[in-house]
DNA sequence: TTATTTTTATATCATTCGTAACAGAAAAGG
DNA sequence: CCTTTTCTGTTACGAATGATATAAAAATAA
């Protein structure tokens, strides 16, 4: 229960950090465990013993990326009154997020392990089912505006839940290819351009 | 001149398609010598005698990316009528292009090394180039189309093929996580379906 | 002091990209 | 026809780096 033992003389939740940060930047198969334990300040014996290994420590990595980072995001969908201010309070939120500065990062979850062979599967699988999750977000929330009657009956909540996600996802890509922060909110501005005629009755 | 020494015996081509798809699958960093030389069924000396070095097999490999793969998604763009056609059909058959069968892949260019840190530098520069090119490309479509009287003037060019390239990249993730063919061209609908508001003079 | 845990440093074992050495195959020149 | 030249194929290797494990030293609580 009281720490015995020799105290550790790092301060973990900051070593996370650093390391999350190092993921964000390099991806996961990309990050060696030089770059991580230069970052973190500690010596890999250090990271075993606090993280497990690489994967856990990317795994606890990304779940405090969807806390810090990612916060802001996604948890207003359901709390703001419409469908329209919840899809477009993500796209701008995003924008915000992936640009810091006069640095753009883009998204850890869509970019830290893109290619789905090779490398580590578990990690593609992970980071491959929040983006799912996050499709299904959007397309509940849509859902639940069809029930509430903002949208018509008929909409097809899930092309346009996918549409919006996939409008997100390039704006990783396009922030990774250093767009700023003003530039994605435009292609924001774009995507919720089609919103009346996307939820137009067919 | 004439072909002196041994001849090769294996074709040059052949092999090159056949890295073309592992760099395809795996990406840059991820291709191993041993993933290529075993796709491509020589021996590493042949492979860095035919083509100098996995750097230089690489982009050999994108170019005939863009020449086979790619081709038919940009090549029409200034032959098509209007603007409006030549962007649907950049999305159409980019939708047609990741999908292959009941595989998806999604585009080389965007997913082949995202990670614009560490790896290999020239190889990202190589591909983020092709990427904003494309965009240059939409870009100056859209300005002609405004000189031509099909967009009205004060049409923000820059700002809607930025929105539409962005699109274009979103659905190379959506591929590899395993959308169809017909939800990409779902997303694509959605995308022209902002086109009328996004012409709209301000 | 003893037990327990962390730190530092070093070892390990696989895999990475790339090369050297040599044998085999064809053309060029006598 | 035989030798020389020039190239390719094969095997094996090298140097570097990858992630992870071990061993001894150091630090603290009981």
């Amino acid at each position: 229960m009281a720490t015995r033992g020799r105290p550790r003389n790092f301060d973990r939740k900051d070593a996370l950090r650093r390391a999350m940060e190092v993921f964000w930047t390099q991806g996961f198969d990309n990050a060696s465990m030089t770059d991580l334990t230069r970052a973190m300040q500690i010596n890999s014996p250090s990271l075993y013993a606090a993280f497990g290994s690489k994967e856990a420590l990317f795994k606890e990595a990304v779940d405090l990326y969807v806390r810090t980072e990612g916060n802001g995001i996604w948890d207003q969908v359901d709390t703001v009154p419409t469908a329209r201010e919840a899809i477009e309070h993500v796209l701008r939120a995003s924008a915000r997020a992936y640009t810091r500065g006069s640095e753009s990062r883009g998204c850890l979850i869509v970019l830290a392990a893109p290619q789905m062979q090779g490398a580590n599967a578990t990690v593609c699988d992970e980071l491959k089912k929040r983006r799912a999750n996050n499709v299904h977000v959007l397309e509940r929330r849509l859902q639940r505006a069809v029930e509430e009657g903002e949208l018509s009956p008929g909409t097809d909540c899930r092309a346009i839940a996918t549409y919006f996600a996939t409008v997100q996802h390039g704006m990783s890509i396009q922030a990774r290819d250093g767009a700023s922060r003003q530039t994605l909110m435009s292609i924001a501005d774009c995507a919720m351009a089609t919103w009346d005629k996307l939820v137009q009755p067919p």
